[in-house]
RNA sequence: GGAGGGGUACCAAAGCGGUCAAAUGGGGCGGGCUGUAAACCCGUUGACUUCGGUCUUCGAAAGUUCGAAUCUUUCCCCCUCCA
């Protein structure tokens, strides 16, 4: 069979449902496409929740297909209920603008925009969402949708059986979503929307929508819902979400969050997110006996997508220095501290708490009787200790740590 | 609009005048084991503290009381049934 599109999807695991997978495969192997997922802009950063989305549009741009990325400044405003238990916080429009920006230079980085022919196309669908006029659309849009069926989607079913409240507002999503699709379809002539498989419900919706005005066929696909081996929902660490903008979470923490994967994981991950050949990768995991050293393969690898190659070797780098060597790698944070202050010695609760490593001055002393606040790898078990000139290492540092994986170094100046 | 049930910490859920910063479970955090895993075990889980205590917290406000998460009043919110 020919290496296209949708094999590769398949053969890494991407492929969950389609609404006609052969006719899609037809359509898609004949001429070049353009597919669109749409993102919610709740948030200044995207989060790796959303990254395997982000590995199908370079899959897509990779066979010479066009990706359309929908940043929903207009659905934002609304609230996608699909999993959710409870409203979300409605956000202001300007706030979603500021996001949006943000957001749109995370897919600068990740996808190509040197070939003209498949470089992603951004649209914000705020531009025909805010002009629609609520009679127009109710007689032009909503006739289309039965509320007996609506009822029966998951987004809506869910929370109704639960007991939880859905308002009208988050009721009226899906067909948002649904005439997004069609708005696409009218104007670049996309036939294929992608997502989670949360978004089925919502992508049908569209599917139907664009058969029922233009008697045309257009295609959804929903990506697997990622389940990790804990039961846990992917994207969590100490550190709280994993974003992918630099800024709010670094890349040396990017790198160690990948690193930090479950061995049950592992071989999963490695499909979903790097572009490593898919034979080779079977070579490679059934020759590598060393489950760590997989792992690290995986973080280089999917560091390297999103913050550069070099980026992940210093991450690696540092990782092998803090964790192999127990030293104090060059990604390590840094903080700095003025000579006069610790020549005049500072309590050790103050010191960690003041860099930032804890919560509150309650929580480091917690820590600190469970034996995890460390000063130059040595654990501190008094409260009461001050420290100053004597814990200054010669290059003028002092390590810090929370924990085994929090690391700091104060530089003394 | 009417009748009933309910709002307790990150979540679920007990408590229903003092011994309640609030049982228990989950989650989180720290430690042990190990491989920077998993599983398991131990500890811990409001803030500040001169470690004596102090301050803030059981939907909100006011009140009763020596004393309130617990009783009273008003208000807000959620759910169920009826209209």
């Amino acid at each position: 069979m020919k290496n296209t599109f949708l094999t590769e999807m398949s053969s890494r695991g991407f492929l969950n449902q389609c609404t006609d997978l052969e006719k899609l495969s037809k359509v898609s192997d004949e001429k070049q496409i353009k597919a669109y997922i749409g993102f919610d802009c709740t948030a200044p950063s995207l989060h790796v929740g959303s990254l395997m989305q982000i590995m199908i549009l370079r899959l897509l741009q990779k066979y010479g297909h066009q990706p359309i990325v929908l940043l929903g400044g207009g659905t934002t405003l609304i609230g996608d209920p699909s999993g959710k238990d409870s409203t979300r916080k409605i956000l202001k429009h300007t706030d979603i603008k500021k996001n949006i920006s943000n957001i749109k230079k995370i897919f600068e980085k990740l996808l190509y925009s040197k070939n003209k022919k498949t470089k992603p196309i951004f649209v914000d669908n705020y531009n025909w969402l805010g002009k629609l006029k609520y009679i127009d659309f109710l007689r032009d849009i909503g006739k289309h949708f039965t509320i007996n069926k609506m009822l029966t989607f998951d987004s809506v079913k869910l929370r109704l059986d639960r007991e939880q409240s859905l308002s009208y507002m988050e009721f009226n999503y899906m067909i948002l979503q649904a005439y997004d699709f069609y708005q696409l379809h009218k104007k670049y002539n996309c036939i294929l929307q992608m997502g989670g498989s949360d978004q089925w419900g919502n992508i049908i919706n569209g599917v139907e929508l664009i058969r029922r005005i233009h008697q045309k066929e257009a295609f959804g696909l929903t990506t697997p819902l990622i389940t990790l081996s804990s039961g846990a929902k992917m994207g969590k660490t100490e550190k709280g979400a994993v974003w992918l903008n630099e800024k709010m979470f670094s890349p040396y923490d990017y790198w160690q969050f990948w690193r930090n994967t479950a061995d049950e994981d592992v071989g999963k991950f490695l499909k979903f997110f790097t572009e490593i050949k898919i034979d080779e990768l079977s070579k490679i995991t059934e020759d590598e006996r060393d489950i760590n050293k997989l792992k690290i393969l995986l973080a280089n690898e999917a560091t390297g997508i999103l913050h550069g190659s070099r980026a992940a070797k210093e991450s690696a780098d540092t990782a092998n220095e803090t964790f192999v060597k127990g030293g104090l790698g060059k990604k390590i944070p840094e903080k700095k501290m003025s000579k006069k202050l610790i020549l005049k010695g500072v309590n050790i609760v103050d010191l960690i708490f003041q860099n930032g490593l804890g919560q509150s001055k309650s929580e480091v002393r917690r820590i600190l009787k469970n034996n995890g606040i460390r000063v130059n790898d040595k654990i501190i078990s008094d409260e009461k200790k001050i420290v100053n000139i004597d814990d200054v290492s010669e290059n003028n540092y002092i390590k810090l740590s929370l924990g085994k994986k929090t690391h700091l170094k104060v530089k003394v100046t």
